[in-house]
DNA sequence: AACCCGATTTACT
DNA sequence: GTAAATCGGGTTA
């Protein structure tokens, strides 16, 4: 059935694995569900943190694949990357709870259902993921990405809340979703569409 | 200063 | 229901 991801899926350029990750399965402890938005980001884009190289923050990036690079955002909320290539990371943006809801909710506090990971900061909370996550491999016990049950509609938009590079199309949704943080904008892109 | 954001309020279709 | 405005707040380089 839902076999976890190897190591060489997240070994390509994050775009790529962006894009693919929509519809797979993110488990973290007793909670999980399927990814519907994801954004990518590599060494050569000027709204990445690894485009001047590596620091303290962003070691995990320059690190080994399928690993995770977990920073703080805003002071106030935990971001989870999965590392792909080096320099490169995928943002995991927002899944649709699938089980581990009551833990998800008690984490969130009283949230409505489609807001309860939907978003960067929402998800890492609802997850429980912190800071202590970033340099945390995958394939870790309580720590996996499971293939996609099946195919599934891809669209590419703009990515959101960067000031840099914006025009490039590297934000992915699950066509329709009603978990993401942001619906597609009027030019998003056909990205994957199944036969 | 700028930042890969969220909750809340206020205002509109 | 979307859209804009506002504030909160730590860390980076």
């Amino acid at each position: 059935m839902n076999a976890p991801l190897p190591t060489p899926f997240f070994a390509r350029p994050a775009a790529e694995v962006a894009a693919d990750l929509i519809g797979c399965t993110l488990t973290v402890g007793e909670a999980g569900g399927l990814i519907v938005e994801t954004e990518a980001y590599d060494g050569t884009d000027p709204a990445s943190h690894s485009v001047k190289g590596p620091t303290r923050r962003n070691a995990s990036m320059f690190g080994p694949p399928a690993h995770a690079y977990v920073y703080r955002s805003y002071g106030m909320h935990w971001c989870l990357n999965l590392v792909c290539e080096p320099a490169s990371a995928v943002l995991i943006r927002a899944i649709e709870p699938a089980f581990g809801i009551e833990a998800m909710e008690h984490r969130r506090g009283l949230s409505t259902r489609h807001l309860l990971c939907a978003g960067p900061g929402r998800l890492t909370q609802a997850l429980g993921i912190t800071g202590a996550d970033d340099g945390r491999p995958l394939a870790e016990a309580g720590f996996a990405v499971m293939t996609a049950a099946g195919p599934v509609d891809v669209v590419a938009d703009r990515r959101i809340g960067i000031s840099q590079a914006v025009e490039r199309p590297w934000r992915f949704l699950a066509a329709g979703s009603r978990f993401v943080s942001r619906p597609p904008t009027r030019d998003a892109l056909p990205w994957r569409v199944p036969r």
